[in-house]
DNA sequence: CAAGATAATAAAAACGTTTTTATTCGTGAT
DNA sequence: ATCACGAATAAAAACGTTTTTATTATCTTG
């Protein structure tokens, strides 16, 4: 009862099987030098007691854990479910385990970083500061952001290349014979969303097309500002966009809703195309055109440069071009 | 450029600050000893140097780590983002960190369990096998399943008391006035949906209700299923009931989806009630009416047995009741 | 001013591994 | 019979901490 408490460790099975810690330990690790009897006779100790190792004292010796951690500050999210599932296949192709450090405190992220809690880290969480990303830029294990840019000796950057993407749907949308476009914003803070405008409107510029300021609704990434902003646009009786990029899914569905709710057709009137390919986009109705960053790829493409890092390569800023994918909210313009 | 990459360790900041290790460790976990001087001395080199305390070593020495462990087998439903949210939280209100192993492999969890790579876990992983399970029951570390009953000296289970919310279910419906109900089954091997079925017809019983069997719809927890099911009912031309009870919101959504293609109203002619209160229940039209586990309750209750199995007390069988979100798809019943 | 207390720092032990080096013992060759 | 060698096992060192114990040097105090 007392002793049922106490941790098994090799120096348990050692005395148990009557020989030194360093023969259990060769037997465990089959270092093939130990007599065939010693070694099974040791490996039957150890199985009865249900022995494992320590992986604290194990790593510390190894200076390594075979672990590589994601740093998320959220898990809520559509994209995270995704995202992970790609991570954990890519470690475990890779011969690593995967760990998930969910928090939002950046000392805690720090300290598992530099602690060498892992043996490389995938980050995406806003909560880490800019002085410490400039530490782990040279300093620590190896690291990849999938968030921000960032490229140093130890890391590395995978990012959707967001003006691409703005370029790729301006020629989707013109190839369907669109001439009138409406956008709405993200956060204005955000960078990708800028981006994304940017490529969207620089296309169009190509094209000879410009888009005026009314034409350019609120939006924060989120489905009632969109909804709110577009309905607010029905109201002043401005002739419909033949087509409207939202800065995100979730704005883009606000859209879409506003206009059905304002008694516009999707896709009929006005066709609506969203960015990141969330659940929800093939879920509502009408299901919403979008361009999709690929988390599978990214997560696959961020684990594999952490592995050549950990190996010795030196950090690099890897762009993504995201793919559009058709759905129920966009159709060739009818002449 | 070559040292940049040797990994900073007490012992450097003991030779740079020119103090012995054992000083440094005090300064750094300000043990009340130093002469202030000294103190400040070392905390500003090892300010400079970046040093962050190596865990492995840390946590070897004090037998513990101050993290727990979520296990998981997947990310991506629609559960894991809220529970994973109050499992962070409330191991951050205990003073623990969290990290979330996702893995299907259960020599890895197992492995990470026994060989104290976290000082308690929270279990909600099919991989584990049933003599995994018996090895975790006596030995190792505290653990808590939030997935299936199991209860030993080093292991709680917390779970949702399925027969307690059909009973809830049964006697919400009965009081809104309805007689005639329907059931949609789940997947037939799970455990809680068929103590969700008993529940809810043992209370009908007790009313003087019982369901035939044409009236009992095979869902299997998806969408499709269900609204195949319901679909292929209305064919058949029988009268409606007055509320379906699906063991799953997944399949109360196809339900409803179900009746609502077939033309028939929910709630007006029909009340729909799912089992979950997952995300989309909120997101569809109607919004379905559903009972819910309280994964933040189950959460903050997996970790607070957690925490006091780590400070000695022994396992035992938690079970939480649910309760009934109303929504748009039920309604008094008329008349 | 000697001696004991106190403050400040250093040394050593320990945590559980793995790995390098050392020991023991039997065996075959000289 | 001695030696060298190889097989088998054991001992010791190391990983980076924290903590307990030891060593100084400095003060008090009678």
């Amino acid at each position: 009862m007392s002793n049922e408490n106490r941790k098994i460790t090799i120096k348990d099975v050692a005395r148990e099987a009557g020989v030194s810690i360093s023969t259990v330990s060769n037997a465990l690790n089959n270092v093939n030098v130990l007599h065939p009897d010693t070694k099974e006779r040791i490996l039957e100790v150890a199985r009865r007691l249900n022995y494992t190792p320590n992986l604290n004292g194990r790593n510390l010796k190894a200076g390594a854990t075979g672990v590589l951690g994601l740093f998320l500050g959220a898990i809520r999210g559509p994209y995270y479910g995704e995202l992970s599932d790609s991570i954990y296949n890519a470690c475990k192709d890779n011969g690593y385990e995967l760990e998930i450090f969910l928090s939002y405190d950046a000392r805690h992220i720090m300290a598992n970083i530099m602690g060498h809690r892992v043996d490389g880290a995938i980050i995406l969480n806003g909560a880490i500061g800019s002085d410490q990303v400039e530490v782990l830029k040279n300093q620590g294990i190896p690291t990849v952001y999938i968030d921000r840019i960032l490229v140093g000796d130890k890391s590395s950057s995978v990012v959707f290349d967001s003006y691409n993407g703005g370029q790729k749907v301006a020629r989707f949308l013109l190839e369907l014979g669109h001439k009138r476009f409406m956008f709405i914003e993200g956060e204005v803070t955000n960078y990708d969303a800028g981006e994304r405008k940017k490529g969207f409107f620089d296309e169009l510029k190509k094209a000879g097309i410009t888009v005026s300021d009314d034409y350019i609704l609120r939006g924060e990434f989120e489905r009632k500002a969109a909804y709110d902003s577009v309905t607010e646009f029905l109201d002043s009786g401005k002739p419909l966009p033949d087509a409207v990029f939202a800065a995100n899914d979730l704005s883009a569905i606000g859209a879409s809703e506003a206009f059905r709710d304002g008694g516009v057709s999707v896709p009929d009137q006005v066709n609506v195309i969203g960015c990141d390919d969330i659940e929800l986009t093939r879920l509502v109705s009408p299901s919403i055109t979008t361009i999709r960053t690929f988390f599978e790829k990214q997560g696959v493409i961020a684990v594999d440069k952490l592995v050549k890092m950990i190996n010795g390569e030196s950090g690099e800023l890897i762009t993504l071009n995201g793919r559009i994918i058709p759905r129920e909210s966009t159709k060739a313009k009818d002449s």
